[in-house]
DNA sequence: AATTTTTTGAGACACGTGCCTCAAATTGCT
DNA sequence: AGCAATTTGAGGCACGTGTCTCAAAAAATT
C-alpha cells in the first residue's frame, strides 16, 4: 500500500514584517513610524531616512487590509463614461455593476457618471467635483482635449487615482485600460484578407464617425496590414454615418454600386447596428467577407447567422476588472505594481462566441 | 466660469452590518453568534435558526479580511501539474510564480509541484497527503481516473478547496478552470477551412497522442467544423507523434506524401515544436495554412516568420490568476460568488500577439 | 541659562472577527 | 427538589494598522 510519495516541501511562509518589527528595526517608536508610513509632518530627515532604511532592509509592506480595516475605508470608483444607447456601452455598464460581488474581498463601489463627451468643459467641471476620500479613482472614457487632460494632472494631485479607459486619452499615458486598436485595425485587415477568395478588389470601411483617435488608429492599422500583405485589395475612403441610418443606407448603397469588386467590409466603430443591417438587408453583399467591432447581442447573432464573418471585440468584463484592479493599486499607492494585464485584441468567431 | 455641473450624488454606501449588529438584531450574544458563523457545537437548534434569519435579514456577509487579520490565515494553494518540458507547462509555472506579488492584498502564496501524471496511484496518495489549513486549495491537472476523482472528493471533505485545471478531470465538475476544448478544435477548423484558396482536399492533423480528453474533444469540435461548413475538405486520422522526433518525421512526410491534395495543418497538442519544425522544413508545404496550440515563444516566432497562420490559445496568466481567485473563494465558503470566468478560446494572428 | 520649538515616545482606543475562559442561566433528569 | 448537563452571555486578548493625546526628550532660540 505505501509508495514512495512525491517530496511534498511546506515551508511556512516567513511572516510579513509589521510596523512593530518596523520600529524595532529603526530603532524608534511605532508612533514615529507611523508619521513616516502616512508623511505626518515633524519628522527629523534623519528619522525619516533610518525608518526608510529599516523598510527596505526588511522589505516592508504594509498590511493593506488591515490598515483600510483601521480606517474603515472603502474604495469608490467612478466610470465616467458617455451618454450611452450603444449596445458595447450597455455592456460595459452591465458589467460594472455587476463587478462588485465579484470583489467581495474588498468593499469596493462603483459608480457610473454619463457624462457630455462633447462639452470638455464639462467634463473638466465635473472631475473637479472629486476630491479623495470621497472618491478613490475615476475611469475616465472621454476625447482628449487639454481642458479635460488638465482636470485629471488635478485630480491626481488631489490623491484622486484617475485612468484613461477604452477609449479617448493618449495610450502615452502609463496607465491605460484598452485595446491596441492599430492591431485591432491589422487583425480585422489580416481577417478580411485571408477570408477573401475572389482576387483582386476593393474593401469599404464604414466607421460612425473618424474624428475619434480610437478610429483612426484603427484605421491606420487596417491600411497598414493590407498595404503590406494584400497587394490586391484596396481599402476605400472611410464612410461616416453619424449614427444617422438614412445618411448611411445612401452612403452604403452608393459605395456598393460604384465598386462592384467588393472583397470585404470592415465596419470599425464600436456600434454596428446601423451598417450591419443595411449590408444584410442587400443582396449583392450577402457573400462578402464583414467584420466588425464588439461583442453586442446583435453582433453575436449576426455572427450566428454568418451575416458576420469575424468580431473583433475586447471583453467588457476583463477590461472593467482590470480597470478596478488598477485603480485600486494606484489608490493604494502601490504604483510600482499596478497590474500590467493588458487587454486582447480577441477574434471572434461563430466557432468561438 | 459658472456651468451646470453634471448631478453627483454621492450617498455614502451603507456600512455593512457587522457581527454586532447581528447579535443585536438575533438577540443573542457576539459569542452565540461566533458559534454559529463558525459552526462550533452546542448551540441549540432554536438559536442557530434564529441567528441564521438574522443573517438573512440584514444581508450580513462577514468580512473576510478581518476574519482573516483575526485568524492570520494565509492562503497556500498547490497546483499539480505534469513533469515539464513543455513550453506551455513552462509559461504556466511562470504565471504562478509571478501571480503572488499580483495579489498583494491577500495573503496568498502558490506552490507548483510536480505530479506523474501516468501514475493514479502516485497522484491519489499525494493529494492525500494535503490538509487543511496547511493547504487552503489545489489545482489539479491530471487525467481523470476513479483513484483521483476519490482523492478529490475526499480533499473536498477534508476542507480542500479544489479545482480541476486545464486538462484532464471532465468539465461536468462545477467548477473548472480552461477553455472549451471542442470549441477550440471547432475555431482551428474555421480558420483552416476559410483560409484555403485552393478548392477541395485534405487536412492533417497531427497531435503528441490521442489519449488524453482534451486531444479528443478538439478533434471532435475540428471535425465536427469541417463537416458541417466545408465539405470540399476531409480530415485525415491523427498523426501521433508520442513526442518522439524520428518517428514524427517518418509519419508526417509519409501523410505529405500520400497526400498531394493538402489544404491544411492542424497541430492540436499544446507542444507543436516538433512537428512544427519539421513541417517548416518541408518545402512542400510551405504555404498549406497551419493552426497550432498555445502562445509558446515557439509559436510566437513562428506566427511571425509566417510558418504558422494561426494560434488558438488560452491566456495563461488568466488561467492562473482565475484558478486562484476561483480556489480562494471556495475556500472562503463563497462557493455562491466563485467567479464564473470563462477562459477565452483565443486566436491569435501575426496582428494581435 | 532659561525658554521656546521641534521631535519623539508611550500608551490608549478603534476597525471586525476569531477564539478562549468563566460564570450565569436554562434545561433535562432522577 | 436537587443535581447534572446543556446552552448562553460577558468579557478579554489577539491580528496589523490608523489616529489620537500627553508627556518626555532633544534641539534651537533668546
Amino acid at each position: 500500500m505505501l509508495t514512495k510519495n512525491p517530496p511534498l516541501t511546506i515551508e511556512k511562509p516567513m511572516p510579513r514584517p509589521t510596523t512593530k518589527d518596523l520600529a524595532k528595526a529603526a530603532g524608534v517608536s511605532r508612533a514615529t513610524v507611523d508619521r513616516v508610513l502616512n508623511g505626518r509632518e515633524g519628522v527629523h530627515q534623519k528619522t525619516v531616512d533610518r525608518v526608510t532604511k529599516a523598510i527596505d532592509e526588511l522589505g516592508f509592506e504594509r498590511n493593506i487590509q488591515a490598515a483600510n480595516l483601521a480606517r474603515s475605508k472603502h474604495y469608490r470608483f467612478v466610470f465616467a463614461l458617455p451618454r450611452s444607447g450603444d449596445h458595447f456601452l450597455d455592456e460595459i455598464i452591465h458589467q460594472i455593476n455587476e463587478a462588485g460581488p465579484s470583489f467581495t474581498s474588498d468593499p469596493i463601489v462603483c459608480d457610473v457618471q454619463h457624462i457630455d463627451e462633447n462639452d470638455p468643459h464639462k467634463i473638466a467641471a465635473f472631475l473637479g467635483q472629486l476630491n479623495a476620500p470621497d472618491i478613490s479613482g475615476v475611469a475616465i472614457m472621454a476625447p482628449e482635449t487639454p481642458q479635460v487632460r488638465d482636470a485629471i494632472y488635478r485630480l491626481q494631485e488631489r490623491g484622486v487615482a484617475s485612468l484613461p479607459f477604452i477609449s479617448g486619452q493618449s495610450m502615452a499615458n502609463q496607465h491605460w485600460v484598452g485595446m491596441n486598436n492599430h492591431a485591432a485595425g491589422a487583425t480585422a485587415a489580416m481577417l478580411l484578407g485571408r477570408f477573401n477568395r475572389q482576387g483582386a478588389g476593393s474593401i469599404m470601411v464604414v466607421s460612425e464617425s473618424m474624428q475619434s483617435r480610437d478610429s483612426l488608429e484603427r484605421r491606420l492599422g487596417f491600411d497598414a496590414e493590407i498595404n503590406a500583405h494584400f497587394p490586391e485589395l484596396s481599402s476605400l475612403p472611410s464612410l461616416e454615418t453619424y449614427g444617422d441610418k438614412d445618411r448611411a443606407e445612401v452612403i452604403i448603397s452608393n459605395t456598393i454600386q460604384n465598386n462592384p469588386d467588393l472583397r470585404g467590409i470592415y465596419v470599425l466603430s464600436s456600434e454596428a447596428r446601423i451598417p450591419a443591417s443595411i449590408l444584410a438587408a442587400d443582396p449583392q453583399v450577402q457573400h462578402i467577407p464583414t467584420v466588425a467591432h464588439e461583442r453586442t447581442p446583435f453582433t453575436e447573432e449576426a455572427l450566428k447567422s454568418r451575416s458576420l464573418d469575424a468580431i473583433i471585440a475586447q471583453d467588457a468584463g476583463h477590461l472593467v476588472r482590470s480597470a478596478i484592479r488598477k485603480l485600486k493599486a494606484i489608490s493604494d499607492g502601490r504604483t510600482k505594481h499596478v497590474p500590467q494585464e493588458r487587454i486582447r485584441v480577441e477574434v471572434l468567431l461563430k466557432t468561438n462566441l
